[in-house]
DNA sequence: GTGAAAGCGCTAACAG
DNA sequence: CTGTTAGCGCTTTCAC
């Protein structure tokens, strides 16, 4: 008669408790590895939660600590507007995935978004925590991840936009959520972020151009007003500077592969003996390679080539770019860090944290 | 005196019930829709609930509706598996892009799982649900998986193997918790899948070689033991036979581009005037193309060679692969639409969905 | 049509 | 070191 109730569905901490003969405190505290607990007693409730085969439940849990353990990793940025990367050739499928299908699919077109996920996935699985996918591509989408947020779905998010002028961040710093940033945004604001060392990278582009003999050498830059676009020019310039070579000639391009041809070309225009171009990124290096071929020059023989980033269209490029390279695997788990620590002490400062890239040499230069 | 208990953190329904000078739970009813609420109480309430700037908490809905709205997305597959019994705290931290990393890494090199992540979140988002990523490539991970599941941190799960013989779908059979795959399971189960028609992608290769003028065909297939092997094995004898091709030569590979050039070169040994050749997936058909060149056979001019699944290799192949292309991202939808229906009716019984592949015409035949 | 009250399963003081 | 006692914020009978 006394156990003629038995538990019907998944077993509770109070059926632990009773088959270990103990409180539901007390079986908390030894799942929770908190210290002050009798070993027999946590051999006993050990024995108890592996017989009656218990799970805890995970929302009950989060009622009360006010942490889920999830974490939204949000891909986010315009969905009509040019990607900085990622756009090669976008067309293709689309067939049925509805809407998103093609920012989503052009996404995790570049291997960029892989490495983010294997970096960030390896940071936190060990922590018993977990990525949410989202993606912020229209503005109710990016509601959306304000409001999954707010509602405790997830402890903050890791946000990567492919664009500057993403108003993701502002939203979540005004709502108070806790959130870091691959890359620095537009408007500074008091977030924390990851970034690579962009001046460095221009530099190693600038000594391997120097080192291989170019001395005609010219850049074609992103869209001005992105600030990482600014720090590559920057840092091109001054590396060329400081090795004799104050002027260069600049074009200025919009991250993509057609603006890279139309900026190359100009460039070829003016300076017909051009013999290296740094691009500041593998599509519109993409693009120039396709001219200088066009135009008769070989490349590296003639002008050697230079992109930025590592993506696909790096590789996808004839010849084969050679590029600056991100570690982006060790900057997304450090987003993850910065995260977790935030959770910790709600009140700290932003911080941000630079990367050195390093130069992949391949066959363009 | 009455308020000045004033509500600290983010408000409650009890706030917004106060504010609307209602009850929580009418205050429930609107939020969640249900009828019979007075209309003019109804826009108190969504009032109330603006002007206090409430958002319903998840873990205590989830407490009494059982109800996530998460779903786990899981990429399972054997990586490299140390299995040893010590290693259950091992791992602790593995810093950043670690072991795992090249499991991950790969995985999302192909386009493939970002068309799945695709079809899955279209599908998803417009419900108000959210895959959650997890990665199930060595038997911790999958341990971690079922418990994260039982735990009720997501509804169940969206599975893509990619190994046949993979025993995580049967883990979570076992665990009655809810599941749908990607592909058919080696093993019968009591499982949902969705599934492409393998025999008729074969046929729809077969059909094409022969109306390009192929007479002499030759099909090198995958491991035998996997069933979409056999599939499509069988859809593309039957198609020959039926017309007019009772016999073709066959030899088996392992999926690899190694294992193409190995069963290529068998091929070409028993059979030097071949004039096409069907791969049961793009790998091998690239390995197949590579020998092909070698022995100074031109590829589509003197052989055909169609490849499976469109995936990267087929496009980075020269000349490019004509393939057989699944519609990835509607399969992937439907098997989100398949797991929330079960959710509905967790006795319901296991479906399949079968859909039909098409053939993507490029250079190689 | 609306409110009162009873939990969902867990953690965290606070006593003992 | 362990048990008791309150809730965490929400949904949901069950009366009214």
């Amino acid at each position: 008669m006394t156990d003629d109730l038995r538990p019907a569905g998944t077993p509770t901490l109070e059926d632990v408790a009773r088959a270990a003969g103990v409180s539901r405190a007390t079986v908390s505290r030894v799942i929770n590895g908190v210290r002050n607990v009798d070993p027999v007693i946590q051999e006993a409730v050990r024995h108890a939660v592996a017989s009656t085969g218990y799970a805890p439940n995970r929302a009950a849990r989060s009622l009360v600590t006010r942490r889920t353990d999830a974490i939204a990793l949000v891909v986010s940025g315009a969905g009509v507007e040019p990607e900085t990367e990622a756009d090669a050739d976008a067309s293709a499928d689309e067939a049925d995935g509805g809407e998103g299908a093609s920012f989503t699919g052009q996404v995790f077109a570049d291997p960029f978004f892989g490495r983010v996920v294997t970096g960030v996935v390896n940071y936190l699985r060990p922590r018993g925590m977990h990525p949410v996918l989202m993606f912020a591509e229209t503005s109710r989408a990016r509601e959306d991840v304000v409001a999954f947020l707010r509602q405790g779905s997830a402890d903050g998010a890791l946000v990567v936009s492919t664009h500057a002028e993403d108003p993701l961040p502002g939203m979540l710093t005004d709502a108070g959520l806790p959130a870091v940033l691959y890359a620095r945004p537009a408007r500074a604001a008091r977030i924390s972020y990851v970034d690579v060392a962009h001046q460095d990278g221009a530099r190693l582009a600038a000594e391997h151009l120097l080192a291989r003999g170019c001395r005609r050498i010219a850049t074609i830059t992103g869209p001005l007003d992105v600030p990482a676009v600014q720090e590559r020019l920057a840092g091109f310039r001054d590396a060329m500077a400081q090795n004799g070579h104050p002027y260069i000639a600049i074009a200025e391009g919009r991250f993509t592969q057609e603006s890279g041809e139309t900026a190359m070309e100009r460039l070829l225009a003016e300076h017909p003996d051009l013999d290296g171009v740094f691009a500041a990124n593998d599509l519109m290096a993409t693009g120039a390679c396709h001219v200088l071929r066009e135009r008769g020059k070989r490349v590296p023989e003639d002008v050697a080539v230079i992109g930025f980033d590592d993506s696909s269209a790096a590789l996808a490029c004839r010849p084969p770019l050679t590029t600056v390279r991100q570690p982006v695997e060790a900057m997304a788990a450090e987003m993850a860090r910065l995260l977790i620590e935030r959770l910790g002490k709600p009140e700290g400062a932003a911080t941000s944290v630079i990367f050195e890239p390093s130069l992949v040499v391949r066959d363009s230069a």
